[in-house]
DNA sequence: CGGGATTACTTGACATATCAACTATTGACT
DNA sequence: AGTCAATAGTTGATATGTCAAGTAATCCCG
């Protein structure tokens, strides 16, 4: 029924997209209920583990596991929800602080225990040294240039 | 500089959304010359796999290597483009068949090799029994329930 | 110290994604 | 046949993503 089954090479790819996708949207699932997304999450754990200083905006793009052109609007959301405070810096006009609020600190630790379940769980079909192992793979094909 | 590294569980998901959010956008920027996106190209790929049928919309949706929810307007795009055509099915008159048109056809054509290259490039690094292993990995991981 | 190149964002316009109704049909049962 | 549930899409509202262009501040070089 189904087609005939891919080459290899995009065997590779398929399972890696699909891996993520469906990652991302249990991911999702866990925090919507918070009224943040996967990004906004990544910003704020990125955040409080800068603190108490915080990173300016570009800082905080270099750091994110996906690449996020629309930073910005981003932080711009999780300011509104009083997450996220702003400064302009002194030294340099054009950079911008973010610091996490004690309200960004709070949800995080409501959500310490149940993303860290989520985590295991995502992976436990596999052996810790499978866990490795399916790692470096990954590192191997990311470290290609281009 | 960098935090301390990560716990091996989250290790290992951090590789796989990045790695997959660096082929995601690799393959949008080589499917944008011609105007379509990597989704759509997915779409057109199934139903160059159906032919002459074609297949109905959902059918396509449960196919696509990523979670779908917006198929209808998708194949909207799709249609606009001249590159699929659309029936309401005789039979059951609630579905609609997808079928691919000839310059559909002649898109896939010029993109076969660029994309098989494209896939084959990114797995170079590689060997092709690192290639199977990667893929049963997260073929493991996905067999996770849930 | 003046002027062009860089940097660090910001903004606007537009494409796409997501979820929750909603419509039209069909199927299953009585 | 008559009705309720299920199926197959469609549509509207809204959120988010993406690219290009714009702005302000700083840097670099003569």
């Amino acid at each position: 029924m189904s087609p005939t089954r891919p080459p290899r090479h995009k065997a590779v790819l398929i399972a890696i997209l699909q891996s993520a996708d469906r990652l991302r949207r249990r991911g999702e699932a866990l925090f919507a209920p918070h009224d943040i997304t996967l990004q906004q999450f990544n910003v704020l754990r990125i955040l409080r583990g800068a603190r108490p200083e915080g990173l300016c905006t570009l800082t905080i793009a270099q750091r994110m596991i996906e690449q996020t052109p629309g930073i910005t609007r981003l932080i711009d959301r999780l300011e509104q929800k009083g997450l996220v405070r702003r400064v302009r810096s002194a030294e340099d006009r054009r950079q911008v602080w973010c610091r996490i609020t004690p309200a960004g600190e709070r949800l995080l630790e409501r959500l310490d225990d149940p993303v860290d379940a989520f985590d295991r769980a995502a992976v436990r079909g596999l052996s810790p040294a499978d866990q490795d192992r399916l790692t470096a793979l990954l590192g191997q094909l990311q470290e290609e240039p281009g």
